[in-house]
DNA sequence: GTTTTGTTCAACCACGTGGTTGACAACACC
DNA sequence: GGTGTTGTCAACCACGTGGTTGAACAAAAC
């Protein structure tokens, strides 16, 4: 799937694997045999992980002799951080103007049913 | 794929369209028809993404006569944010200790290349 | 110049996933 | 009752993906 970056982004560290590889990499760079030891899958298989990374923008890799040392790109996170940051903190504010309305509310009137078009009451 | 909660959440957002639905869930809820209206997939397969929100724990849904009201669950987010920042904070940290350690380097010494073991020097 | 080391590429396979259509259940409304 | 609305379930299909093996390539080491 994918096509825009924050898809593939999300995509890329939805693997537990792929994911591990970045915390390691938050450590220090690693050649794709350090990083391949700990798992139980092929050098080509954490090669393939590895693409999808870099092309997620998370990982960076120079030349080195014959190691590709692997480099983590912290500043994609950002992507992934404002998008949750911007939701949640909308849905949070929504949640507490609602419960001032609640409050507000005699008991005897019977709350309207939430409608998409109808943003927040 | 899957298994644990973590990939489950970045699997499902990993996806344009879910995305889109949890940002409109952010301003109020809806039910399955008002989210699928815009899209131009049939609402058979928008009760499917729903039914990976749902397992991801980022939506839930009440029974409200024959209408199934779709809820957003913004607690979830704290997964992910508290994964991403826990990692990006340790790079950053990283690199800016590894910056303290050039600065202060004499500039005939060579650089040793960063190793996985060897942490941050 | 040959061999070893580090990494990728190509072909293949099993399985998951996003989409479809069609049938069906549950409730509301005449 | 019958009819329409809302939503799910089942079966199917095309395609992507994570894994494999085997070959290839590039740079070092011998």
């Amino acid at each position: 799937m994918a096509a825009d970056q924050l898809s593939r982004v999300f995509s890329a560290l939805a693997d537990p694997i792929r994911r591990d590889m970045v915390a390691r990499l938050a450590v220090g760079d690693a050649t794709v045999n350090q990083l391949a030891e700990p798992y139980d899958v092929t050098v080509q298989a954490v090669s393939k992980h590895l693409k999808v990374l870099e092309d997620a923008g998370l990982v960076s890799r120079s030349r080195e002799a014959q190691r590709r040392p692997v480099h983590l790109e912290a500043e994609v996170f950002d992507l992934m951080t404002k998008w949750i940051e911007r939701y949640r903190r909308q849905a949070e504010e929504r949640y507490r103007r609602l419960d001032d309305v609640l409050r507000r509310m005699p008991d005897d009137v019977e709350p309207v049913p939430p409608t998409q078009e109808g943003a927040v009451q």
